[in-house]
DNA sequence: AGCACGCCGACT
DNA sequence: GTCGGCGTGCTC
């Protein structure tokens, strides 16, 4: 028989890489086929692992061709939609491919592994039929059998599901979403719901078991260690129509079907992947529906200004669901620099007769910063310099950036022994609270004192922002503490976070429910106010426009030395839709005397990304095959739609 | 990355 | 005459 050649990607984070490698099937190497992974030599000997991406019967490259060395496992993880899409992404983020792979594949999992090869082999029990579901409004029919594009603002509220272990309520945002994944199940296709982190993946998995039962749920949560994430993807090859929800990287997971794609929360920042090439879910989303056709939902409780701009560029149309009626009341905070205003305690106890009150404040821990008692000057890290905060009332006062305990301070100015607390944390709120407002139970939700729900029984609930539990019938009222803390800092997002963060907890009020922003007035305050914040979104957007801000343009960070920096901005070339800030020294920590790295940004239209992508992807791989010193970062790093120049602005 | 190939200075 | 400097190029 005549020889197979694989076309393989090889697993590397070289850009010189990247690229599809020709390798012979030698006669005693079974099971190669698109999608299984293999083992290849790569440069003599040297083994690397990799994907098949096609298998042809004769050879395309011309020089020498080694052999795949062995079949690492039989299971086609790549599917084929799959590699189009991370080839795509990879492209759009002037990346590479197997870079985008690594965070759409798990690591395999030998046992897990043959588990499921042993089960599909045997018995594959067909799947149970969709469960009836209780008359409810339905939710925007139609959607995924006309392939709708839709960007969604949920209206708040919480509702309770039926659950194996008794009732549970959760956003009635996951019971909307649950429902179009339900029209995808119901056609025989799979929908994939991407979520930002647990909780509310917690949520949308109460509300899809209930609409479309246990058995169609498939999750892909990060937080499980590896042999559950690979038992998960797995059960997606299955090609069953199953929900599929999980974080960012579930974006990418084998559904060969998909009839609907969702992305809930999709200005919340966890959606963009902190690796290289730090792609964001929202983005691998549009693209992944443009290769699928599938139907698109990106949605949330308050319109990200990206979203906003696909809406008004006809790519997306604007729909909301839902109701829920709270009173929004905006409230001066008092004089003496209490951080609670005196309205607040107000609708705070009429609430607390009856139902639990939710208090979000801006830090965790008891004390964010220290003083000096004697001269009042800031208690710094005697190590490193960072602020010391204090975790809880009399603990001791540890530095906030390295962790060292300050065992032992002196002020170094007046030589002060005795520290005092500046502002106020989450533990410090909920011990004032608890004094004003006696024989109410408090408690804390943060980073360290995970809640994820409370029942129905009045009580104070402190929880950071993002850290809220969803309360049994919803908060009798909602308290929005430090928005003007959070507001002082400058950056380019702030607001536009300020009222996701917020309307996420307003959307936790029980119906009627009063909920009181604190300190807090202008546009910000008004789109939280207002019965949506599409308008909030449509201005900041208007005004990023204006000034040539994300996301009304893409950007290009190019970091490297001055020399690589300067030839990727020539090869770009100039034109009136490019503008090049830059480049300027940056300080880091490739900063050497005498060989300083530079960085300029580059602001470009959406429509020349292919483009520009291009150019500095091949100006990275022309600047990579030039030598360097050992240890030394490459000579030259791009990365597509950094948020973190603009953080500041 | 890592490693081989390739063309110019000081050495047994 | 040669040993070896590291610039350049390549990995099926």
């Amino acid at each position: 028989m005549a020889d197979r050649y694989a076309r393989v990607v090889v697993d590397s984070r070289l850009p010189q890489l990247d690229r599809l490698f020709e390798y012979r099937v030698p006669p005693g190497v079974e099971g190669v086929e698109p999608g299984v992974r293999v083992r290849v030599p790569l440069r003599g000997d040297r083994m690397t692992s990799g994907y098949v991406v096609e298998v042809a019967d004769a050879r395309a490259w011309e020089g020498e061709v080694a052999d795949v060395e062995k079949l690492v496992s039989p299971v086609p993880v790549l599917r084929p939609e799959v590699w189009a899409l991370a080839r795509a992404v990879a492209d759009r983020a002037a990346g590479g491919a197997a870079d985008v792979l690594r965070v759409a594949i798990p690591g395999r999992q030998a046992r897990v592994e043959k588990a499921w090869l042993e089960r599909t082999g045997s018995e594959a029990a067909p799947l149970p039929p969709l469960p009836d579901v209780p008359e409810r409004a339905p939710v925007l029919p139609g959607l995924v059998e006309a392939r709708r594009r839709i960007a969604l603002e949920c209206a708040g509220g919480v509702a309770a599901v039926e659950t194996a272990d008794g009732t549970a309520w959760i956003g009635r945002w996951a019971i909307a979403l649950a429902a179009l994944a339900r029209q995808a199940l119901e056609r025989g296709e799979q929908a994939i719901l991407v979520v930002p982190d647990h909780r509310e993946q917690r949520q949308l998995r109460l509300a899809l078991e209930a609409a479309v039962g246990v058995e169609r749920v498939v999750e892909l949560d990060a937080r499980q260690k590896n042999p559950e994430r690979y038992r998960g993807f797995l059960r997606c090859l299955d090609d069953e129509p199953v929900a599929i929800i999980g974080p960012r990287s579930a974006v990418y997971a084998p559904a060969a079907r998909l009839g609907l794609l969702v992305v809930w929360e999709d200005g919340d920042p966890l959606l963009a992947e902190p690796l290289s090439p730090w792609v964001h879910a929202r983005d691998a989303a549009l693209v992944r529906q443009g290769q699928s056709g599938c139907a698109l939902v990106i949605a949330g409780h308050a319109r990200s200004t990206d979203a906003e701009r696909l809406v008004e560029l006809g790519h997306l149309e604007h729909e909301r669901v839902g109701t829920h009626r709270v009173r929004v009341l905006p409230a001066a905070l008092a004089d003496d620099g209490r951080r609670v205003p005196a309205a607040a305690f107000a609708a705070a106890r009429d609430a607390l007769a009856s139902k639990p009150v939710l208090v979000q404040v801006g830090r965790p821990g008891h004390a964010p910063g220290l003083r000096c008692a004697d001269c009042g000057s800031r208690g710094r890290c005697a190590a490193c310099g960072g602020p010391l905060g204090q975790r809880s009332r009399g603990a001791a006062p540890a530095c906030r950036l390295c962790g060292r305990l300050a065992a032992g301070w002196r002020c170094p100015s007046c030589d002060g022994r005795r520290l005092v607390p500046v502002g106020r944390g989450s533990s410090r709120i909920a011990e004032e609270l608890g004094r004003a407002i006696p024989g109410v139970p408090v408690v804390v939700a943060d980073g360290d004192h995970e809640r994820l729900a409370v029942d129905a029984r009045p009580r104070i609930v402190v929880a950071t922002r993002g850290a809220e539990p969803v309360a049994d019938g919803g908060y009798g009222a909602v308290v929005l503490l430090d928005g003007d803390a959070l507001l002082a800092h400058e950056g380019l997002r702030v607001a536009e976070e300020a009222v996701r963060q917020w309307a996420g907890a307003r959307a936790l009020a029980a119906e009627g429910a009063p909920v009181v922003l604190a300190g807090v007035v202008g546009p910000a305050a008004a789109a939280l106010t207002g019965p949506t914040t599409v308008p909030f979104a449509k201005a900041e957007l208007a005004e990023r426009r204006q000034l040539r801000f994300p996301p009304a343009v893409r950007t290009a960070s190019v970091v490297g030395t001055p020399d690589a920096v300067a030839e990727a901005l020539e090869a770009l070339g100039s034109a009136d839709h490019l503008d090049v800030l830059g480049p300027v020294p940056v300080a880091g920590d490739d900063a050497r005397p005498g060989e300083e790295a530079h960085r300029a940004i580059v602001r470009f239209p959406y429509n020349d990304g292919a483009r520009v992508a291009g150019v500095v992807r091949a100006r990275v791989l022309a600047a990579a095959s030039r030598p360097r010193r050992p240890g030394a970062p490459a000579r030259l790093r791009i990365r597509l739609d950094d948020p973190e120049p603009f953080d500041g602005l």
